[in-house]
DNA sequence: ACGAATTGTGTTATGTTATTACATATGCTA
DNA sequence: TAGCATATGTAATAACATAACACAATTCGT
């Protein structure tokens, strides 16, 4: 399962590793220019890339993407609360919540292949 | 709690209401060209009004806006599925998800204002 | 009924996010 | 090493959203 990134999407992984706040396409742009990427769909692609491994998320509500925080990959399932002054993201796999929509999706006859779940609001810091 | 909705407004709550699935912005522009609608700032402006009085929501994943299926109101919390298939949306209230959010949110010191929860997938019908 | 304040409208322009299309290059594998 | 799949570079454009400004309609207090 071990796979060799390409270039760019190394590029643009390790920006979203050191980046403290979620990052659109186009801040990893501007970051990225002077390592040579010049047009959005180097950067779209390697996102593409990265979000199939899931080394990175998108952030629906943000149009962002952030650095995949940790090994939920077994859950398969990630949610996230974003910070709306400070921009800090948290990462989370709450599984009884999995749980619970899996059942409604069953009863409803729905076969849900991804879901999104990102709370918006203030962290402790930011109140 | 009543209110009276202006011309813009009304308009686009019946196009919202007429339509099966989730509609961009510019779905609605289009279709109320004939109305008289010319720009997207009459567009955006009557979607900012429905989506404060709750008449409408906006799914993130789609970029796109559907009619209030039913009285969440009280519950102020929805979820979505979407059909990739034939886009079709349905929307519930899984109050024990609302629960179960909150409970993480407390224990981490986050206050969370909104929500959002997207399934994607196929309804029983595409499958 | 009046004027002030608020809310909504119409319009142009622009900003932001994302994709299409096509030519070229790189690397894997038979 | 030829062929194929994957990645790259680039320009152009599509799709989604907001800023700014002038004016009109509505509401509210007196």
């Amino acid at each position: 399962m071990k796979v060799k990134l390409t270039k760019n999407q190394q590029l643009v992984l390790d920006a979203l590793t050191r980046a403290e706040t979620p990052q659109t396409a186009y801040n990893l742009l501007d970051e990225l220019r002077e390592e040579g990427l010049r047009a959005p769909p180097q950067i779209y692609r390697a996102l593409d890339k990265l979000l199939e491994l899931e080394l990175v998320h998108r952030l629906e509500s943000l149009n962002a993407f952030v650095i995949c925080a940790h090994d939920h990959h077994d859950q398969g399932f990630s949610a996230f609360s974003i910070c709306e002054a400070c921009g800090k993201v948290s990462e989370f796999s709450p599984q009884e919540v999995a749980g619970l929509l899996q059942g409604w999706a069953a009863k409803n006859n729905f076969v849900a292949k991804s879901t999104t779940i990102e709370l918006r609001g203030h962290c402790i810091r930011c109140d």
